[in-house]
DNA sequence: CTCTAGGGTTAGGGTTAG
DNA sequence: TCTAACCCTAACCCTAGA
């Protein structure tokens, strides 16, 4: 095994991008090997290209991966189960901002920290169909237990790890809990959601350079496209946009780390000999 | 869940460990289908094989179980520490210990530079046709050089520079050198001599050199048994090979951990207002 | 032969039942 | 708490068709 796996870097996705919104989806030699990007994408296939923008596009639109047919567990009898359709949507419009990757898996129940659970009952137990702000979240936790004095910005938070954790989402202000985590119980409800399927606002007056071919898949791609192009410009016309969210993120980020760094000195300074990680656990729980 | 949980049988655990044998560990689906072993493992998956095994393999030859510890996260917003960034693992912190000496910034002064002829000369003393991975090219020059603590991951960018050049190309995983730039082409191209000397057993894992499908006779299957049996083999081995490359990433991104963390503590104690960013972008260079 | 689309498979981290 | 068993999905592979 010569390659543990490349993970893709946040610039290789950046390139790739931009790569789509130059030459188009479906390019994928011509990209890699746009001299603009290949000093990027050197250690990448015309293939890698491909899947990675697979991937991309997936995890942007819905929440699930590209659907799969899953075998049931206990396969004894197996009904012809009939896979049939996969629906095709592509739609890549990730935002080229990126802020903190961050998203710690869970099992945080420092001290300074909630535990998701309690985020997680309080929205099941709130249960409120179109979902819970913030404020009644906070207010039905702080109603049944302890909290501390920055408890509000720890909710803030911790209910972006769970929205980066999938478990709940984000509609308009209200949070609830997602259907694939909350449900789990019904699986029967596959139902491919055609959520977004929104590509009317847009005229074919595309840049006309693109071969587009007149298919409604391409049309869904340049449409896509077209979000993305927007959503980049919008991005680096102003990145204030993103300035608070990242000036939350660094600041919680920030604190950790501090409190790691307090530890560290301290005890290097009473001469222990250590490592991050014996720290790390014993100032967190991971 | 109405999964009760299926424990391994020894029968199957057997036609596992002996489907491994023969078709070599990676091949799944391929030992899933086998006739021979489909009765046993029936109601088992591709996944569920793989898993099996890992956890096999894990228990037999390390101690513990899979590691499951996470190093906190660091990465910035726009940018990754590197492609290989985030490498989530765990271990007996007195490796780590030893691994960590000091942090010495001055002890860098010779770094970052990797000759090209280093890279060339392990490319062209390898001398395979089909070209080296990473690994290969790592092994080599850690072999007859003094390498320093990143060295990998300076290597990759190396390796990046010089595709980029046109000096090398990447095919596959396998770094070779180009043609253009005075390989003399040991193509041979996998014509008169057919793989009847197997003296050494290629990776089985790539483009279907192991095809013993049912045409397979009495030699190819024996040939077959003796591949997969090295390959076997050769999985321990190479759990242990990971270890090592395991705890050089930590012990590197141990090293930049604590530097940025001390260098956090220390400003703030400063009174400072900073970011992550800006810290790290004083340490190291993006 | 080269390239892309798209289904299939694996690797590896995460999660959970017992 | 610990771990075998299970889940999720990014990354990678294979193949048909142009």
């Amino acid at each position: 095994m010569g390659a543990p796996k490349q993970k893709w870097t946040s610039e290789e996705e950046e390139a790739l991008r931009r790569g789509v919104l130059k030459h188009g989806p479906g390019k994928w030699r011509t990209i890699q090997k746009d001299p603009e990007f290949s000093p990027v994408l050197s250690s990448r296939s015309n293939i890698d290209l491909k899947d990675k923008w697979r991937n991309l596009s997936f995890s942007a639109s819905g929440l699930g991966s590209r659907d799969k047919l899953k075998v049931p567990r206990t396969k004894g009898p197996s009904s012809s189960t009939s896979p049939s359709s996969q629906t095709p949507l592509l739609l890549p419009s990730n935002k080229v901002a990126e802020a903190l990757p961050s998203a710690d898996p869970e099992k945080n129940s420092q001290d300074g920290k909630i535990p998701n659970s309690m985020v997680m009952e309080a929205l099941h137990e709130i249960g409120d169909p179109n979902g819970s702000d913030i404020e009644a979240i906070c207010h039905y936790i702080e109603q049944r237990h302890e909290v501390q004095a920055n408890f509000r910005r720890l909710l803030t938070a911790k209910l972006r790890r769970l929205i980066a954790a999938k478990k709940i989402e984000k509609i308009d202000r209200a949070y609830k809990i997602t259907e694939s985590y909350g449900a789990k119980s019904l699986l029967a409800t596959k139902s491919p959601s055609p959520k977004k399927d929104s590509a009317k606002p847009l005229k074919a007056s595309q840049k006309g350079s693109l071969a587009v071919k007149s298919t409604a898949l391409d049309a869904a791609a340049v449409a896509a496209m077209k979000v993305a192009d927007t959503e980049a410009k919008a991005h680096l016309a102003n990145e204030h946009m993103m300035e608070a969210e990242r000036v939350l993120k660094l600041a919680e980020e920030t604190e950790s780390l501090v409190t790691l760094a307090t530890e560290i000195y301290e005890r290097c300074s009473r001469g222990e000999v250590l490592t991050i990680m014996q720290v790390a656990q014993s100032k967190f729980e991971f």
